[in-house]
RNA sequence: GCCGAUGUAGCUCAGCUGGCUAGAGCAGCUGAUUUGUAAUCAGCAGGUCGUGGGUUCGAGUCCCUCCAUCGGCUCCA
């Protein structure tokens, strides 16, 4: 007898030598058509697979995460098959699933996939599910796993198998098709119904870029039709928030191929917006004793020199500006740190004066690649709402957690409640990306790691993710289509004091070494525009938007009137404008809701008689007909409600 | 930078396998209309078809270069 535990923790008991569906059966043969994935204690196991002990069995269906991994794992080795099958001797390499489907890496030779090759791979691929395939794992020998893919020529599954332990190699079969492979897959391929190719791309072999360039094939699968049809629509709703197509829409940002790639040029709106952004982070930084400094756009070569920014990204920048004088260079600023640096060292300071915070809306740029480039999210010229803060050691963790705060407080006002939040550390194995002694990097580390838990914040930590001259941590928010932006950045830094050689004059009378922390809440303005487009579809908290409201006249009859309702709304520091065209309520109300106007304020004959006005919010809303006074408190209600003291 | 795709009027798009002066809607301008909760009507104007080259009797359409954009990869101070 074996005693099988299910997740609410009812214990079962079987003879031996049952499978994990005779388990799912045992619980309802209902159930048990629909298991597809399961778990025995802890190791992704398929529904074929023999249980001969005691132990935790989680049994999955297309509703679990883990379902759908192995749902699209198993397309994976279906789409494996048909490029097998559509393009004889290619070679593959891996086909994991991912978040929203799969895809697999695969060497052409020189075949090309493009998208008209979509329709018949899906086809292939329709064809291959009908069969009903079971899948099923069988152990192999490395000499015999090697020797196979050595056969095939492929080197990229001999590399990946040479990095496995004899004795733990399995290869999947379904129908006539065999994949290295540690398993976790559906019963069969029958279960997968529909099938979209969504793109190709070119992907680095193990994600070098020195290696061979494979083609991506990237898809999505379901078990209905109808699931995969709703996707798509999803897709497509998705794409309507992109804040490129709102960015123009709404009139907020553009660009010109004459001004430069990635260079956003700020319409009256957009830069509208972003000021009142900056003023809200001003307010705040202000009652958190931050002081605002300015510095100029370029600095003397000399100045990266030192701060090591020349050495690691010199060659891959804007190049430097020469000048009438020989041998003077200067260059566009990347970072606003030197600079800050340099303030910190017009004066000697004191530890009772410690800590200095200084803040600058800082413009920089950078010279991303120009396939990086998206939208406002990545571009060459931008905006950080950067600070640097000059503690001492003693006053390090404070300050972090203090920024922390800063930081929720920020996204709590704009609405991001989906965001995480990453510990970014060194990678060891790769110490010369990296500037400064392994035990700074550690002190760093732990700094970041204990404000983090103060705060109790659920964070993750990613090696080698962190900048050069420290660790950092980082608040990441997804986009319409579910990519991660970091936004809000918080870096700690004893590097760059070493470098710059700050100090103060501790109790002591000797002179210290301050610690640095970096911080940008935002992250970037243009960025931070970005997401923010993305997450409210255009429609922003009422505070932010451009225009509040728009006054709409019945006709030209009522524009005196129009003209003494916008009086006294500005009067109470309420953004709005007059449509006085001649064009029908409809057409008016139309603009106005494309443009997302949250009110809209209609005035004819009844109301220039009574002396009040019709109000009608975005999206519908009646508010009906209510005196000016009212309305203004309406506005003054939400925007308090949403924007909240720091 | 690399792989794949795309580029027609301010915007959204049509233009089949190369063939008359390149089309439509919206926006714009002019006029009529003076309007009550998501497009009033009529007329007018607007395009070196991303750029440069090539093939052809003939190129928006086919080929190449470059530029920009989109989806990824790599990168991201």
């Amino acid at each position: 007898m074996i005693h099988i535990t299910l997740p609410d923790g009812s214990i079962r008991s079987f003879e031996e030598n049952l499978t994990v569906l005779d388990v799912a059966k045992d619980i309802s043969e209902g159930f048990a058509r629909n298991v597809i994935s399961a778990k025995f204690n802890d190791t992704t196991v398929e529904t074929s697979t023999m249980l001969t002990t005691d132990g935790n069995l989680t049994l999955y269906t297309w509703k679990d995460d883990a379902g759908k991994k192995a749902f699209w794992h198993s397309s994976s080795h279906v789409l494996a098959q048909a490029l097998e099958e559509l393009f004889p001797g290619v070679k593959l390499s891996i086909g994991p699933a991912i978040d929203n489907g799969f895809y697999y890496d695969v060497d052409l030779g020189d075949a090309v996939i493009s998208d008209k090759d979509f329709k018949r791979i899906e086809d292939k691929m329709i064809e291959i599910a009908r069969g009903k395939h079971d899948f099923s794992i069988k152990s192999v020998s490395k000499a015999d796993a090697l020797s196979k893919y050595k056969k095939e020529e492929n080197s990229y599954k001999v590399e990946l198998i040479e990095n496995l332990t004899d004795g733990e190699i399995t290869f999947c079969d379904h129908s006539s098709f065999t994949d290295l492979c540690r398993g976790g897959h559906i019963p069969n391929t029958g279960i997968i119904k529909a099938v979209k190719i969504l793109s190709v791309a070119g992907a680095y072999w193990r994600g070098d870029e020195n290696n061979t360039q494979l083609t991506r094939v990237y898809g999505i699968s379901f078990p209905k039709q109808k699931e995969l049809t709703e996707y798509l629509i999803l897709l497509e709703e998705a794409k309507k928030r992109d804040h490129r197509k709102l960015g123009k829409q709404l009139e907020l940002f553009t660009f010109s191929k004459k001004v430069g790639q990635g260079l956003p040029l700020w319409l009256p709106k957009g830069a509208a917006l972003r000021s009142r952004l900056e003023d809200f982070l001003k307010k705040a930084q202000q009652k958190a004793g931050y002081e605002m400094v300015i510095t100029p756009h370029i600095g003397q070569k000399e100045l990266y020199v030192t701060s090591g920014h020349y050495e690691k990204y010199g060659a891959d920048s804007f190049q430097s500006i020469q000048t009438p004088k020989d041998g003077e260079e200067f260059l566009l600023k990347p970072m606003n740190c030197p600079h800050h640096c340099e303030i910190y060292n017009a004066k000697p300071f004191s530890y009772k004066e410690l800590p200095k915070r200084y803040a600058e809306f800082g413009t920089v740029y950078r010279y991303e690649q120009s396939g990086e480039l998206h939208g406002l999210t990545r571009v060459r010229g931008f905006t950080q709402d950067d600070a640097h803060i000059f503690c001492t050691p003693d006053q390090l963790n404070e300050e972090f957690q203090n920024v922390i705060d800063l930081v929720l407080y920020v996204f709590g006002s704009l609405g991001f409640e989906n965001f995480s939040t990453q510990v970014s550390v060194r990678d060891p194995e790769n110490s010369d990306k990296y500037i400064g002694s392994s035990e700074v990097w550690d002190k760093a580390e732990q700094a970041i790691i204990n404000a983090a838990n103060a705060k109790g914040l659920n964070y993750i930590i990613e090696t080698g993710e962190a900048a050069f001259y420290g660790p950092k941590l980082d608040f990441m928010v997804k986009d319409a289509l579910g990519r991660q932006w970091q936004l809000g950045t918080i870096q700690v830094d004893y590097n760059l004091p070493e470098r710059f050689d700050l100090t103060y004059k501790g109790a002591d009378n000797e002179l210290h070494r301050p610690v640095m922390i970096h911080r940008a809440p935002f992250g970037s303005m243009e960025r931070f525009v970005a997401i923010l487009l993305e997450h409210t579809g255009g429609n922003f908290p009422l505070w932010l938007m451009p225009e509040q409201v728009i006054i709409l006249t019945i006709s030209e009859k009522y524009e005196k009137y129009a003209r003494k309702v916008l009086n006294s709304l500005e009067n109470n520091e309420i953004r709005a404008l007059v449509d006085n065209r001649n064009e029908t309520m409809g057409k008016k109300i139309r603009d106005a809701e494309m443009q997302k106007v949250p009110y809209m304020i209609i005035v004819g004959e009844q109301e220039e008689l009574d002396g009040t006005i019709s109000v009608r919010k975005h999206g519908g809303d009646d508010l009906g007909t209510i005196n000016v006074e009212s309305f203004t408190s309406i506005i003054k209600e939400e925007i308090k409600k949403t924007l909240k003291e720091f």
